[in-house]
DNA sequence: CGGCTGCTAGATAGATCGCTCTAGCGATAG
DNA sequence: CTATCGCTAGAGCGATCTATCTAGCAGCCG
């Protein structure tokens, strides 16, 4: 059974993370804000920061994960679906002062290049990512290789549209890419169709 | 007439938020890469590290934006401009190990809720290259809104291409987006042509 | 020559970084 | 009861961070 400070230190570092990303988040500030004390940190994970910083990534790509089910299983068809997605996206972002965009995009681009182990965690997610919106595209009819390539439109469209959002402090970037991405899957559904 | 030294404070400057971003980059390592002496950094930029980043975002800005016409001109059309946008994108960042991205994303994200003077300069230099390409499409005879849409569109996807390629050590999702960013183009001027 | 200015040069302050360390609490087992 | 174990609690270490400080060099002007 897991602790419930480990828990805490987790999702505390994870929305950490979102916001300030993996440098800009100091340890102290974690165990603060989660009402840990300080040596529980180390007793959670030996690994120190890198190892909490890695285990925030993939517990944020297991909880946004579960939006593709969520969002894909109450809309009536792919194409419904993805605009959902955006516009839930967006209306997310501006409502929390366009904090809550990509929970990893800021870790994945900070850490690329200079700490494996966590570049290595945002590639597990992104790549977790592609297959269940791949898997999606699939089961609608489209061909295995030809999901893939759309999903990773989409979910690039997706994470372009939020630097762009988060810099411009608007939502204009995440609605206009979320028509282009609607766009592309209708495409894709009607070459599948007329083939 | 500008100081040798100051330049190049603010290109080793730019070079290094490009890789590491604001956060993860010391002005020690600035001062040191840029064989200057470090007292020199605070004579050009009495606003500190902030100033310098501020100005190194802009200068990236202005000399990416140059790439814009650089391409566009040598093309015959902006369909095979932009297939040879993002297929140089992709040439780039195989060659220099996944780190000549986007210039400015990392600090975007990380910056955009610490930082107002920051987060300030990379929005101008999005706005700019919004105008830079939307320019472009409305020369080809997009309308205007719809040319604003269509260049918001192609940016996200290279910048999420970007954030998906680095952290997947691979050029796939540059060359996917690109493929999607052409097709959206085509979409728009068919549009165009029909009405 | 002397004096002024622009820039170099680096020591160092003060704060913060990640991390290690010891001490002790509280619940449970023998 | 005592012993043990999981966890709490925080002091403090060495390193590193940004920024300031003084001192001095080189070149130009009078």
């Amino acid at each position: 059974m897991p602790s419930d400070t480990r828990d805490r230190l987790i999702d505390v570092g994870a929305a950490l993370l979102c916001r300030q990303g993996y440098v800009g988040t100091g340890v102290k500030q974690i165990v603060t804000e989660a009402s840990a004390p300080f040596g529980s940190l180390y007793h959670f994970f030996p690994g120190g920061k890198e190892q909490l910083g890695a285990e925030a990534v993939r517990r944020s790509g297991a909880i946004y994960g579960e939006l593709v089910p969520l969002i894909f299983d109450s809309a009536p068809d792919i194409i419904r679906a993805t605009r959902s997605f955006f516009e839930g996206a967006a209306e997310a972002l501006s409502e929390n002062d366009w904090a809550d965009a990509c929970p990893i995009a800021t870790v994945a681009l900070e850490v690329s290049g200079t700490n494996e182990p966590l570049r290595q965690a945002c590639a597990d997610v992104f790549e977790a990512w592609l297959e269940l919106v791949g898997a999606r595209f699939r089961a609608a009819g489209i061909a295995p290789s030809r999901a893939r390539e759309l999903a990773i439109s989409v979910v690039a469209l997706l994470e372009g549209a939020f630097v762009l959002a988060r810099a411009l402090r608007s939502t204009e970037p995440v609605l206009a890419a979320g028509r282009s991405a609607v766009a592309e899957v209708e495409r894709a559904l009607t070459q599948e169709v007329t083939r």
